[in-house]
RNA sequence: GCCGGGGUAGCCUAGCUGGCUAGGGCGCCGGCCUGCUAAGCCGGUGGGGGAAACCCCGCGCGGGUUCAAAUCCCGCCCCCGGCGCCA
């Protein structure tokens, strides 16, 4: 939620940012409109109570000298008086529920350094990394995809295979019986990609404690409360799974559970910034996702994240966005996975962000470059909702800034290495930052040839 | 799940046989005093409305009773202790 004070003394600003996000510009208005009519019943209302408070003080004193006659007199007036006040606070709640309803539906307030634009197309890449494999028939695609941006590349003349047809070919992944359990999107990792998918995680995890995050698992589920406040509405509908008979959501991703951490606490200046590292699974349901990545394990409806949530103080929030994104980007170059970082426009932010960088590794077999992180700064957004403060020098509180970037979801991280470490023979080379968590595993190579026992037995760890 | 105890301001606590300024302590901020520090003393330290004077709201959350609720009643949440169950 923004401030409601930021509406009032700078409705322009709002304005500005709603249109950029091609959201409606009216609901300022509305806003400032019902926010006037609350002011004036507020005002009335408090005017009736201090009269209100003045005969109760009369009613005690008359009680205690036992004029009894009069007491009933001044209980008659305030039975008058209550029914009054009874009328304007129904308005007054009304009034309000309205302003803040309208309120919480504006989302948050775009950093000037955000792209214009309300389609994906609009989004600015800002930079490239790495050696992209280019098979020969997307290196016109590929090309265009850089919007001009040099970089290191090599064309190859075999086609890379989907990772549909790798989890088939070489028995690491089964979505067609998981289908029949638990419906499409869910999927049964198996052999080298089930130990590949918690290698990946600890990966991520052990990099960033080494960067003085401090790692966290956190609850799966959260009550409506806490979830509204890290949440946008929209969010209950499209993405969460809610636990039947009892007031419990799934969680989405680790920020969720992170964020709702200090919910209705103060913190002390000093500890800020407080640096988190998660590791939860996420559960999705992908409404409104139909016919997108029907196959495989790209978009599903449970994986493994590794997540980076930071509380920061608001001076310092810029920074650390560029660090959480650099510290994603980092993982990737120690994965060797090509990407680019791209600057997400306006209309494509959620209503949480402020701002957004995605990093999009590139995907040989499919040609394009995908989303694997996202990296957000929610200012003061979740943390007003969620009543985050801390207690300044000058003794004032304020709202802290919040921060999430994904550090590695697992499944997408899993379908970059296949295609990008696929060799012209079906086989996949695992990267080798991930080896000393996979028992020293090389490669995932076909059944025929599977040995993870005795990789584990051995003594190369 | 059952029984008992509890939830008061940034933190600790008093008030809980309904009424009169929610009192005290700690911490923090400001001031006085002081060669500096400490101590001491004074003031401030939740949210909202108002140009201001000032006023209203706030005792875990939500209802109710009453002229009047931190206080009485009902429901819920959480914490502590005991019992039960359990990987």
């Amino acid at each position: 939620m923004i401030d409601i004070n930021l509406v009032r003394n700078n409705p322009k600003l709002v304005k500005w940012s709603q249109k950029k996000r091609g959201e409606d510009e009216g609901i300022v208005d509305k806003v400032l409109e019902y926010d006037r009519l609350w002011r004036e019943t507020i005002r009335k209302i408090n005017d009736l109570r201090r009269e209100r408070n003045k005969k109760s003080a009369e009613a005690a004193r008359l009680k205690k000298e036992g004029r009894l006659e009069d007491l009933e007199k001044i209980k008659r007036e305030m039975q008058e008086l209550n029914a009054r006040i009874k009328d304007l606070e129904a308005k007054e709640r009304e009034y309000k529920e309205a302003r803040d309803s309208l309120l919480r539906a504006i989302p948050n307030i775009v950093h000037e350094s955000v792209p214009d634009g309300l389609s994906e197309e609009e989004n600015v890449p800002i930079r490239f990394w790495g050696h992209f494999k280019v098979w020969r028939g997307h290196l016109e695609a590929f090309k265009e995809q850089l919007q001009g941006h040099a970089v290191d590349y090599e064309v190859i003349e075999w086609k890379p295979k989907s990772h549909v047809d790798v989890l088939e070919d070489l028995d690491i992944g089964d979505t067609r019986r998981a289908a029949k359990v638990a419906g499409s999107r869910f999927y049964y990792l198996k052999n080298e990609l089930a130990l590949l998918d918690l290698a990946i995680a600890m990966f991520a995890l052990e990099e960033l404690v080494k960067k003085g995050y401090t790692p966290v698992i956190p609850p799966y589920m959260l009550r409506r409360e806490a979830m509204e406040g890290v949440t946008d509405l929209s969010a209950f509908e499209e993405m969460l799974y809610k636990i039947e008979d009892e007031d419990l959501y799934l969680i989405a991703t680790a920020e969720h559970s992170i964020g709702a951490m200090f919910m209705n606490e103060i913190l002390e200046e000093k500890d800020l910034p407080l640096k988190f590292v998660g590791f939860s699974p996420c559960f999705r349901k992908e409404a409104g996702a139909h016919g997108k990545d029907t196959k495989g394990i790209f978009r599903v409806h449970q994986f493994h994240k590794v997540e980076q949530f930071i509380f920061s103080h608001p001076d310092e929030s810029w920074d650390l966005h560029e660090e959480i994104t650099r510290n994603a980007e980092e993982l990737l170059q120690k994965l060797g996975i090509p990407y680019r970082v791209v600057n997400i426009c306006a209309g494509e932010l959620g209503a949480v962000a402020s701002k957004k960088y995605d990093i999009e590794a590139w995907m040989p077999a499919q040609g394009k470059f995908r989303e694997l992180i996202s990296a957000s700064n929610c200012t003061d957004y979740q943390a007003r909702r969620l009543g985050i403060r801390y207690k300044s020098r000058e003794g004032e509180f304020k709202y802290v800034h919040t921060l999430n970037s994904t550090a590695l979801a697992t499944t997408r991280t899993a379908v970059a290495i296949i295609e990008n470490y696929q060799r012209e023979d079906g086989t996949v080379e695992i990267p080798k930052v991930l080896r000393k968590y996979l028992g020293g595993i090389k490669e995932i190579v076909p059944p025929k040839r599977k040995d993870l026992r005795s990789s584990f037995l051995s003594s190369e760890r």
